[in-house]
RNA sequence: CGCGGAGUGGAGCAGUUGGUAGCUCGUCGGGCUCAUAACCCGAAGGUCGUUGGUUCAAGUCCUUCCUCCGCAA
């Protein structure tokens, strides 16, 4: 097969090395523009674009994939399919219909639930205790193909968006070679999507903002869900304070948002009657520290009130 | 030069208008206790990131450089 593949960032990068160790044939990668990064902003290629360079693959970056350029380097490589992985583009029905077998999208949920540009945060947000990858045929929609294969993972109690990243990458990576395999063979047939579709809207950071109305498990799934960008955050004393790793407390009385645990981890009361034990923490211009640390360096007195 | 915070005993921090360095934790020793990560007493441990300078005297002021981090992306 002859592929071009579309994607940008590390998730998209096991696929590729995937595809090029295998006996298909990368033409073409696109990917994003290289963006500036950093605290000094320098211009900084995507992964996918690293990788493919290393491989001697050509890269394409446009702005845009719609003014027919992109369609036409595309129809002079003649692709048997393209193979999108968190490209960050919306395709047109030109490119959709440019190869042989279509467009084949590796999406990180199982279709049609979490549709979108984050569906690894939102599950673990949503506290949900299984996921997968799917393969698609894209069509016009956002993640509304005929679905090709799935994979179903079971996620961790503790697991962090990074974590789950780090395993459906990997996952996503062997579908996508056997779907592909298997739709030269013939062997797949698709399936419209069944069932209620949901969305993954892509994450802001004003999102991981932590509500201490809210329930101590539900604070705990986005602690572990927008992890390690842009993680769960809250103020205190007018300063952001990070919330790296975190767990359940036990029951309390206090309002929500009070203080009720300073000695070895710190403890804040939430919305119903159970505390979130904060375990790893960052405070504004400060390094990750267990909270352990932190109060060792601050005293922080129960009955404090934080989150304003 | 995008904005800002920080580099002080093993860890995290404080250190006021410049006058030989404190706190919490840890470590070590001892004590109390049936026992303990709890409590009490005591001890060890710091050229205060680097360079040069001002001064009778600098962690504390000015200067050079290095490193780390938050925001922003």
């Amino acid at each position: 097969m002859k592929i071009v593949f579309m994607g940008t960032p590390d998730y998209a990068v096991k696929t590729l090395e995937k595809l090029v160790e295998s006996e298909h044939t990368v033409a073409a990668v696109f990917a994003q523009p290289d963006k500036p990064v950093g605290r000094k902003q320098v211009l900084t290629p995507p992964p996918v674009k690293v990788c493919a360079e290393s491989h001697n693959i050509p890269v394409y970056q446009p702005n845009s994939v719609r003014t027919g350029e992109a369609l036409e380097i595309i129809n002079n490589i003649n692709p048997d399919v393209i193979v999108v992985v968190a490209y960050g583009k919306i395709l047109p029905k030109e490119i959709l219909t440019a190869a042989k077998y279509g467009c084949v999208n590796g999406h990180a949920s199982l279709l049609p639930k979490y549709r979108g540009a984050s569906p690894i945060q939102w599950c673990i947000v949503c506290g949900e205790t299984e996921t997968g990858v799917t393969t698609q045929l894209m069509d016009e929609g956002m993640d509304t193909g005929d679905i090709l294969e799935t994979f179903k993972v079971d996620i961790g109690d503790n697991e962090t968006a990074e974590e789950l990243f780090e395993r459906l990458s990997d996952i996503s990576a062997d579908l996508m070679l056997s779907t592909i395999e298997k739709l030269e063979k013939g062997e797949i047939t698709p399936k419209k999507q069944e069932g209620d579709a949901t969305y993954a809207p892509i994450i802001k950071k004003e999102m991981a903002l932590l509500d201490f109305n809210k329930p101590a498990k539900v604070l705990f799934n986005a602690a572990r869900g927008y992890y390690s960008w842009p993680c769960a955050y809250f103020f205190m004393d007018g300063k952001r304070m990070k919330v790296i790793k975190a767990a359940v407390g036990g029951k309390t009385s206090m309002p929500a948002g009070t203080i009720v645990g300073n000695n070895g981890v710190l403890s804040v009361a939430c919305g119903d009657g159970f505390a979130l034990d904060i375990l790893v923490l960052q405070a504004e211009g400060s390094k990750v520290m267990e909270a352990k640390q932190y109060l060792c360096g601050k005293q922080i007195p129960l009955g404090t009130v934080v989150g304003e």
